[in-house]
DNA sequence: CGAAGCGTTGAGAGCCGTCAAACTACGTGG
DNA sequence: CCACGTAGTTTGACGGCTCTCAACGCTTCG
């Protein structure tokens, strides 16, 4: 690994959260590679070979079951997966698929493991980025079974728009296949969401959404902090 | 705590963990407690108090959201809930009441952060659980996702007659409502749903469910270990 | 014996998925 | 820079799945 590649590697919190002298242990077998859009990282079922950490690009990960697939989560700069596969050493629940040209930390799970049970503060770090991780998911699942197609939309447009700036609008940070698939739904399912959104002053033009009135659709949406908020 | 009480606390697998010189300082503001059915033991949106551990007893967790409801799991002897809260100081993000009466290990959530940081079996242990935990959420999420409510019923039909022993017979442990809920459906779709296994010769009486051609029941369960193995 | 709760069944409506076709946007190579 | 092909998006039609409301039987418990 060059120079200016380590430096970007240890500015990544999981990795900073290790003392110093155990960092070249933990990159000794890592590699920080280039990926190109559609490649498939990983496959589930597959033995974890590598706890991957995203540096750079956008990552879908996903699962198939029969002949349908769903999208569990978008993951972008910082964001790690497949950790809980990792350290407890079992087959990969999801696969991943690169969405934008992607930069990846991949570090062998067993160095992973190792460095958990010698550096006290790497393994808090870890429990913490799981402990966050769980709760994401468990949002997820309420979200899917308390809500429907519309009121999944509403909310996430409410929180997204929240979340980037540039009040009144919105700019989908991905296809909107693959939103529909994030959500929950067919694609054909959230366009015709989007139409009926119109009635709550929502335009949507392309990628870029226009919120022109933010009490109804927040009414509508009804977002609550133990379902949308990321940090609560 | 009495001293049969405390030989039963330290049998739990996540007490057992700690190193017997630290398990005292755990158990010291800890509770050992009896419940009576119906009892909200935590409700979602408060801060994390205690660390819950069921020693006897059932328990449903689950969720509100505008009028509405839905079970996350249901939990038996053994089982830990709000383990990611506690770690990191955050609300509940789901309540959970008491199905059939229950014995609780209470353990206060400070006490649970600082043996983590202090004691590394203790602390791996801790993480092990989550990380299986975070495995079971991502299951139910696909689970919800990928599968129809007659593919989720009759999954959760072959998983539960592979677990608990009796060769061509289920008994439930819970009441449909609960299960309907666990299932992700309304009790009457699970109701018709159960008329329809019929043509897969499932016979319901009751609680007593006899399955009656395993192999048809499983071509259409298709199990997964990925979704329903929850040691996978 | 009455009340309350669970489970089942019927009816109806709405939500959501699938299939198909048309249209649009985008990237590639000529 | 344009032509083309591929992939994403929209719209219509349709069917099926799932929810809600309501009524009724059954069991349990006070």
């Amino acid at each position: 690994m060059r120079p200016e590649e380590l430096e970007l590697v240890q500015a990544i919190p999981l990795v900073a959260n290790a003392a110093p002298e155990h960092v070249g242990e933990l990159l000794r077998g890592a590699f920080l590679q280039r990926f190109p859009v559609h490649v498939e990282l990983v496959r589930e079922g597959e033995p974890p070979d590598f706890l991957h950490i995203i540096v750079e690009g956008q990552i879908e990960l996903f699962s198939r079951y029969r002949d349908r697939e769903t999208t569990v989560a978008v993951l972008g700069p910082g964001g790690s997966f497949i950790l809980a596969a990792v350290l407890l050493d079992k087959p990969y629940l999801k696969s991943a698929r690169v969405l934008s040209p992607a930069r990846i930390l991949m570090i062998p799970s067993e160095a992973v493991r190792n460095l958990f049970g010698i550096d006290a503060n790497f393994a808090r770090g870890l429990t913490n980025e799981l402990a966050v991780a769980y709760r994401g998911v468990l949002k997820e699942l309420k979200n899917q079974k308390l809500r429907s197609s519309l009121e999944r939309t509403a909310a996430w447009l409410v929180r997204h728009h929240a979340e980037v700036g540039n009040p009144g609008e919105v700019a989908l940070p991905f296809d909107k296949k693959v939103l529909a698939g994030r959500l929950g739904m067919a694609p054909e399912v959230l366009s015709r969401t989007f139409v009926t959104l119109q009635a709550y002053g929502v335009a949507v033009n392309g990628r870029r959404i226009v919120i022109g009135d933010p009490p109804a659709l927040f009414k509508l949406a009804a977002p609550d902090d133990l379902i949308d908020d990321p940090h609560a």
